[in-house]
RNA sequence: GCCAGCGUAGCUCAGGGGUAGAGCAGCGGUUUCGUAAACCGCCGGUCGUCGGUUCAAAUCCGACCGCUGGCUCCA
């Protein structure tokens, strides 16, 4: 998985514009940030930002100033401050701002040498920093009122012109994202051009929040984390596993049409094995620690390769026998630092729909083109119609030669333009072991996740010995793909979950039809439709509670079951069932049979 | 792992140095009802864990565990 660092710097470090240009200008990204250049918001936001120090400034006179740049819907100010700030600091300083706005200063822009400019920010080390990295001789600074920064602009007119804005939130944030340097105290912040937009804004947050998986995972009864049992670990629960199930019949099914074997490989193995794949020495830090057992050294496993290597490795293998496919719902386990760990989306044990396809170099190509119609079908049978791809290129360390990858690369590339997908270069962020394309998926709360991936392996065929006889007689080292086409059964859900706000369309809802009696002397007609649904394979309940009808409804509406089927004293007498959809809308009475049909065309077109 | 905040009943949350409260859920009744919450009663918590301060700690302090928001990381 790749890193967003190059993203941040080039939409958030409004210094470094002149580096990042010349870096980045070939990429598609610059696009993004180039087209902010001029923007009225972003000079709105980057004001705020700097208004929002000079408050920083008159509360906390010794504070020293990092970076203030401007991100989506507003800006952040990281400050190196006497002590820590809390929740309750906002508003103070909020107020400070507000001061500031109503004097309505002006921002003047001036331009100096760069000796001068460390003249005057003697005493701040970061800007000191900044300085120096500048390429120009000479550097920009605003000022407004008694604070003056280091900054390439543009501002507004004045300090008067920035309207709507709040403190959102306070956060660590390492300075220049270097672990190993001074964590700053971050401020972030929004700012509209009116109180309304603002507004707008909360409500959209607002509304995101609903669609938390961690949050609908607890109110639909789809899945539990315990610390008895330790973070990071999933707890499935019946409404959650059925959903999961429906995915996994679909996706084995369309692997099997897909020229894919099935296999399963053991959870743990041999330590000595991880030490030949090189996981222990590139990935010890993400690996749980080994357990012994009968004075011998096993691991829970990282990655399922291993195992399909050496089912592979089972017998001799011909090139004609080529490519060999083979597929797991394989469950890893990986040490992720507690910090990191988010709902189902980010877990210590996890189930990835792998698969290892075994090929003849020359096959590459055609097997990624396969592998990625197979993505481009799987997205969209989920809904999915907007992802994100990345090309990942070589790292600085890497396995194999730079001709294997290059050729390599250019094979993922060719494929990708074959199919016409855009797409984006990720320079030097692929595997050690391969290039790499990549597919994100953005949940509710902008997270970008990474879903789906295709990775090309030059190290494991090697460290393992990975060999086909070819037509020459002759051992050659096999090309091995790893690829995921949903990343795992965790983080799917968690977009899934995200993605249909909890509402699942009929083929993946865990009760799709929910039957509702009116009084207790209708459950037994209830029970009867019931089975009769069941018999053609409908996921249905009956609500058979001695309850009102009316609280019965509100809880399916709750639960987001699609189909609420009342039956009553008119339903009985008519031998009909009265359908209500979870979007409110009332079809009133309908044959049974009708209903099924209407139920089982959604679920066959998986809507 | 780092910074900040939080942890009170199954859930959502109030309270706060003198030994705990609401709504929902659960349980027991009553009600048998026509498209998003019927009514009455009962049960329910060593206030995350461990240690410290104090006559007294759920409340103050410390450590740890977990969660939330960021940062870093993410084969």
């Amino acid at each position: 998985m790749t890193s967003q660092r190059s993203l941040v710097q080039v939409q958030y470090c409004p210094f470094f514009d002149e580096i990042i240009v010349d870096f980045w200008i070939h990429t598609e990204r610059f696009k993004m940030s180039s087209k902010k250049q001029d923007d009225y918001m972003e000079r709105m936001r980057h004001s705020a930002s700097h208004i929002m120090a000079e408050a920083v400034q008159h509360l906390f006179p010794d504070a020293k100033f990092g970076i203030g740049p401007t991100i989506e819907d507003g800006f952040y100010y990281d400050f190196e401050l006497p002590r820590p700030l809390t929740p309750e600091d906002l508003p103070i300083i909020e107020n400070e701002m507000r001061k500031i706005i109503s004097q309505n200063v002006p921002f003047i822009a001036d331009e100096m040498s760069k000796d001068k400019a460390r003249e005057l920010f003697a005493a701040q080390p970061y800007k000191l920093e900044l300085i120096d990295e500048i390429p120009d001789s000479s550097v920009t600074i605003y000022k407004q009122g008694s604070f003056i920064d280091l900054c390439r602009g543009p501002h507004l007119a004045s300090t008067g012109e920035v309207k709507a804005f709040k403190l959102t939130r306070i956060a660590g944030a390492y300075w220049r994202g270097d672990e190993k340097r001074p964590m700053l105290q971050r401020i972030y912040g929004v700012a509209f051009e009116s109180q309304e937009e603002l507004d707008n804004y909360f409500s959209r947050q607002a509304e995101a929040t609903k669609r938390d998986h961690r949050k609908l995972g607890k109110e639909l009864d789809l899945f539990s984390i315990h610390e008895e049992i330790g973070p990071g670990l999933i707890c499935w629960h019946p409404r959650g596993a059925m959903i999961r199930q429906v995915i996994e019949d679909f996706w084995k099914a369309e692997h099997r049409k897909r020229g894919y074997d099935i296999v399963y490989t053991p959870h743990i193995a041999k330590l000595d094995l991880w030490k030949t794949s090189g996981h222990w020495e590139f990935y010890r830090d993400y690996l749980f620690s080994p357990m012994e057992i009968e004075g011998q050294q096993y691991m829970l496993k990282p990655m399922n390769c291993i195992g399909h290597i050496l089912i592979y490795k089972s017998k001799l293998r011909s090139y004609r026998n080529l490519p060999l496919r083979y597929a797991e719902l394989g469950t890893v386990y990986r040490y992720e630092r507690t910090g990191v760990l988010y709902g189902l989306a980010r877990v210590r044990g996890f189930t990835q729909d792998d698969a290892h396809i075994f090929c003849r170099p020359d096959q590459i190509e055609e097997e990624v083109l396969e592998v990625l119609n197979l993505i481009q079908f799987m997205m969209s049978s989920f809904g999915f119609d907007e992802y994100e791809l990345l090309l990942s290129t070589r790292p600085e360390k890497y396995a194999g030669t730079v001709s294997m990858w290059e050729e390599a690369t250019g094979s993922l590339k060719h494929v990708l333009e074959k199919l016409d997908l855009h797409y984006e270069i990720d320079p030097g962020e692929g595997v050690f072991y391969g290039p790499k394309i990549d597919i994100k998926l953005k949940d509710a709360l902008g997270h970008v996740w990474q879903g789906p991936t295709i990775q090309v392996d030059f190290n494991l065929p090697q460290r393992f010995n990975v060999c086909y006889i070819g037509e020459d007689g002759l051992e050659h080292n096999v090309a091995m793909i790893h690829r995921t086409v949903l990343g795992s059964m965790e983080r799917f859900l968690a977009c899934l979950t995200e993605h249909y706000g909890g509402a699942f369309p009929v083929w993946l809802s865990p009760v799709q039809a929910l039957i509702i009696p009116i009084a207790d002397r209708h459950v037994s007609y209830a029970h009867k439709i019931a089975s009769s649904f069941k018999n053609d394979g409908i996921r249905v309940c009956v609500d058979d509670r001695s309850e009102r009808m009316n609280l019965k409804i509100r809880e399916a509406q709750l639960e987001k079951v699609p189909y609420m089927l009342i039956v009553g004293d008119k339903e009985m007498a008519t031998s009909g069932v009265s359908v209500r959809l979870r979007s409110g809308e009332d079809l009133d009475i309908k044959a049974p049979t009708e209903v099924k049909k209407r139920i089982r065309a959604a679920i066959e077109a998986r809507s």
